[in-house]
DNA sequence: CGACGGGACGC
DNA sequence: CGACGGGACGC
């Protein structure tokens, strides 16, 4: 009877994607059609029936392809008649068929999501993220009871089944926004975990995961940095101790807008300790420059980063301009950035655009420049397997070095053990990092890299609506 | 040799 | 009160 794929109709799936009607018996498919149709793609209506008699239940289920479509009907036609003469109708998100209850599902179990969030995201940062999809009736931040730390994880309460539908739906996939579990039954739920999943450091590796920048609060104050120095889209990095094009390059490509960096070489080839990185835009170049100017690395090295002329002209407005452009180009950075989970993996919050501390790499190999991670709910099309030894290297410092192969998804360590897995959304860079890095030494991290074996199916996690 | 997660609320 | 059919992919 439905055009529609059976398979995506099958089920209730996605959750809450199906609705139980109480109608007057003469109601018909037609009528529910009619009146239901103009709230989304209706993969089934089905009017339950008596087997002998052919006549209506006055019950139906009408299967939409989404849960919001299945709320905001439901919210806009419980209560309304679908013909003349006939009682207002009943209108209730359905359970799911493999559950036997036959109980109403309460709005109270389809208003509140819970989500993942930064640390540094404050009760009104998670209204506004989430205001748009709805009234919000509150926000809360779970928090660490005696320091007042928040766990990284929220609830929002919407008015409407539908705004926490639309909420779950269409909002960035790193808040892993699902439906909340009703607060009253759970007394399960009183978990105490070591501390933070998130936070990053594996006890291994003394020294080498910890530099960051020599000045983070350092030089935006407009007037100190602006008036001697000519700004250019162009940087000139000198270094005392030797580094390859690709370590200096990899790092100041973590500025967005780097088009194009080179080791400077005398006649004979040899390098000069310098490495000259050009930026498309000035924005790009000061904020390098700033980050950049004075950081350290390899460690006890301080690098030093100046601008060199870029051949452009630049007479009065265009310092004054560079400012702007500084923070446009932040912002750029925020929102352009390969995924909300490398914002959200940054420990001072999300709106700075912090330069991931990459001068933890210390390696004989010759990496490749580094590349932008991509959207974590990309389909995983090779997946490695690694063995540490003597121990895991941090998270960090992998997605440092795995992602320079390209479409690196994701580094997950399994807890406890000297292993780990990494996910690639193309094979090619999965079979690279193999060839390049099997066997191979990085922190004083011996590495075995090969293809993981299929993972153990039945794993089940709890569905999310979408 | 090694092997498969993530996130729950003071009623 | 008011809860679960019909049809049948393509290896």
């Amino acid at each position: 009877m439905d055009e529609s794929n059976r398979a995506s109709s099958y089920l209730d799936e996605p959750p809450n994607s199906r609705l139980f009607l109480v109608t007057s018996k003469s109601i018909t498919e037609e009528n529910i059609r009619e009146h239901f149709a103009a709230f989304g793609e209706i993969q089934d209506i089905w009017v339950v029936k008596d087997k002998q008699t052919k006549e209506s239940k006055g019950v139906s289920f009408v299967k939409f392809s989404k849960s919001s479509q299945a709320c905001s009907a439901m919210e806009e036609m419980h209560g309304r008649c679908l013909a003349e003469g006939t009682k207002p109708i009943k209108v209730f998100i359905a359970q799911a068929r493999s559950s036997g209850s036959h109980r109403d599902v309460e709005d109270e179990e389809l208003t509140r999501i819970f989500v993942m969030i930064p640390k540094a995201f404050t009760e009104e940062d998670l209204k506004d993220t989430f205001k748009a999809y709805g009234d919000i009736e509150y926000a809360i931040i779970i928090r660490n009871k005696t320091t007042g730390e928040s766990k990284g994880l929220g609830y929002v309460r919407f008015h409407k089944p539908s705004q926490a539908a639309k909420a779950i739906e269409n909002c960035d996939k790193t808040f892993r926004a699902i439906l909340a579990e009703p607060r009253t039954k759970n007394a399960s739920a009183d978990n105490d975990y070591v501390s933070n999943p998130r936070s990053e450091h594996s006890g291994n590796d003394p020294g080498s995961n910890s530099y960051s920048f020599a000045h983070e609060s350092s030089s935006y104050a407009p007037g100190d940095t602006w008036s001697s120095d000519v700004i250019t889209r162009c940087l000139l990095v000198s270094s005392r101790v030797a580094v390859t094009q690709e370590q200096i390059c990899g790092l100041f490509d973590l500025i967005p807008g780097m088009d194009f960096c080179q080791m400077q070489r005398d006649q004979y080839g040899f390098s000069k300790g310098q490495v000259v990185a050009w930026y498309n835009n000035l924005g790009s170049a000061v904020y390098a420059k700033e980050k950049l100017n004075g950081f350290e690395y390899p460690p006890g090295n301080r690098l030093s980063v100046s601008y060199i002329d870029d051949g452009e002209d630049r007479t009065s407005p265009v310092g004054k301009m560079a400012m702007q452009l500084v923070a446009a180009q932040m912002m750029s950075m925020v929102w352009n950035s390969p995924s909300g989970a490398q914002l959200m993996k940054t420990s001072t919050g999300y709106t700075a655009p912090t330069v991931p501390q990459k001068a933890r790499v210390q390696t004989d190999v010759a990496l490749p420049p580094q590349k932008k991670l991509v959207a974590s709910d990309s389909v995983v099309k090779e997946r490695l397997f690694v063995i540490f030894n003597p121990s895991p290297l941090p998270v960090d410092v992998l997605e440092d070095v795995f992602c320079r192969f390209g479409s690196l998804m994701e580094v997950y360590l399994v807890p406890g053990r000297n292993v780990g897995y990494i996910k690639y959304a193309d094979r090619k860079p999965a079979h690279d990092a193999i060839a390049l890095l099997h066997g191979k030494v990085i922190n004083g991290i011996k590495m075995k890299v090969m293809l993981a074996d299929p993972p153990k199916e039945e794993s089940h996690k709890r569905q999310r609506t979408y």
